[in-house]
DNA sequence: CGACCGTTTGATCCTTTTCAATCGTCGTGG
DNA sequence: CCACGACGATTGAAAAGGATCAAACGGTCG
């Protein structure tokens, strides 16, 4: 599907990334001559393809994303939905070739930073070589509080954290914290928890009649943030 | 326990580093010329705290390690089982403390790199600035395989990949790819996989019954890899 | 030799999956 | 504008997979 207007493009300089990125930097003026481009990817698009070579590192500039690992044999994990701030690619870096994939749920921009220019970058200034470095560490960090949702709590304590972390996603970036609309489909939310679509449908349906949230399809509010954390805790 | 002897002491050059870590690297004198110290860490011992400043990144040398994320509610995730060539501690640059820990189930020998450093050479040598790269990227991709085991294998079929893994690694390291002894407990690979010790020893069990391995506690023989494989691909 | 720790095995219970059917919503075309 | 069709979501009942509880076994170290 070609999308029918031209893609815009624009720019954006370093020190926008960092504060983005809600990394802190000093406001080296360095970081404000350096400058990468955004581009466009419209809803289903596929940013990023396994196998694909890893030309560069993307940072989600506005929109939602979806990303997932692909076995060989068909099956599908859902590694996370990355928003605003998040980085998409990182996990190329090793080979040269992707091995997971990104496909925007939302209309979205992202911050393109080329492979070429991450080293260049590196060796040129120092305030942007540890801005890279956190930018992917972090990807780590993400991955590790998946395998622990996955490993260690239950299904319904993997949904109550699943929700609270987007609820504080949301709200860090200005949306309501209570109030939002899934950009995701079940089977995605399944994916990335590791639970089946039926499983994730009728334990939203649980939480809400124990009063904790309230769902309609895709539109939840959060009623009772305090029992959903209880939830993830005892299980 | 403090180690009743002196810790011994050396010191590796980047170049043998990159081979270690089976990165491609050019001869670059370079390479040689930067070196990096060598820490020797006694079984047993918590090399890294979860909570810790992050000082340094860790890449093992010799020996084998637990890595674990800990939850604030006590309980606890495995998130692998580091050998040599593989790296400890990059989940620490995000934020400058570590989130996860880990301990040496081996008498170990590491190579530190301190996060200084890790700018300042990037600073100094694209070559080394792509090899640090790499290296946390590695991380990312090792994380997202373990997110596919849990989320979408079933009990045995990640028993099986476990143990192939094993094998695979400690081939790659000039051990045996078939008969290994275990260094870590039921307990630790439980943890990792996200089971409980019983049906870990019970599906190591099956296993046997099925003559696709043979285990007599932690020594454990691969008689057939094809099978294994199998029972990892239909779950 | 005996105690302890890690492992194995069995029986039962609980959770999640599977299979199947229905409902609701949105988009399309008559 | 309404009807239809397609897709996603929900719900129920039965089955499977792990967890839990409980007990015994085996090796190691004092």
């Amino acid at each position: 599907r070609i999308r029918p207007h031209p893609i815009p493009s624009a720019s954006m300089n370093a020190h926008t990334l960092a504060t983005l990125l809600h990394i802190g930097a000093d406001p080296d003026p360095v970081l404000f001559q350096t400058t990468f481009t955004t581009r466009h990817v419209g809803e289903k698009e596929t940013l990023i393809r396994a196998g694909d070579e890893c030309r560069s590192l993307y940072v989600v500039h506005s929109g939602f994303f979806r990303s997932s690992y692909l076995d060989r044999s068909g099956s599908i994990q859902g590694l996370g939905f990355p928003m605003a701030g998040d980085t998409l690619g990182a996990d190329g870096l090793a080979t040269g070739r992707h091995t997971a994939e990104a496909v925007a749920l939302d209309c979205s921009e992202v911050v393109v930073i080329p492979v070429a220019q991450l080293t260049a970058l590196s060796r040129s200034h120092a305030a942007l070589a540890t801005l890279f470095y956190r930018l992917i560490s972090r990807e780590i960090v993400r991955d590790q509080c998946s395998l622990f949702l996955l490993g260690s709590l239950g299904a319904e304590a993997r949904v109550a954290a699943f929700l609270l972390d987007l609820s504080d996603r949301f709200s860090a970036l200005g949306y309501s914290r209570t109030t939002f609309n899934l950009r995701m489909t079940r089977q995605d939310i399944g994916n990335y928890l590791g639970l089946k679509i039926e499983t994730v449908s009728r334990i939203m349906s649980g939480l809400s009649q124990q009063g904790l949230i309230s769902v309609h399809h895709r539109a939840v509010e959060i009623l009772d943030p305090a029992g959903l954390r209880l939830a993830v805790e005892d299980a």
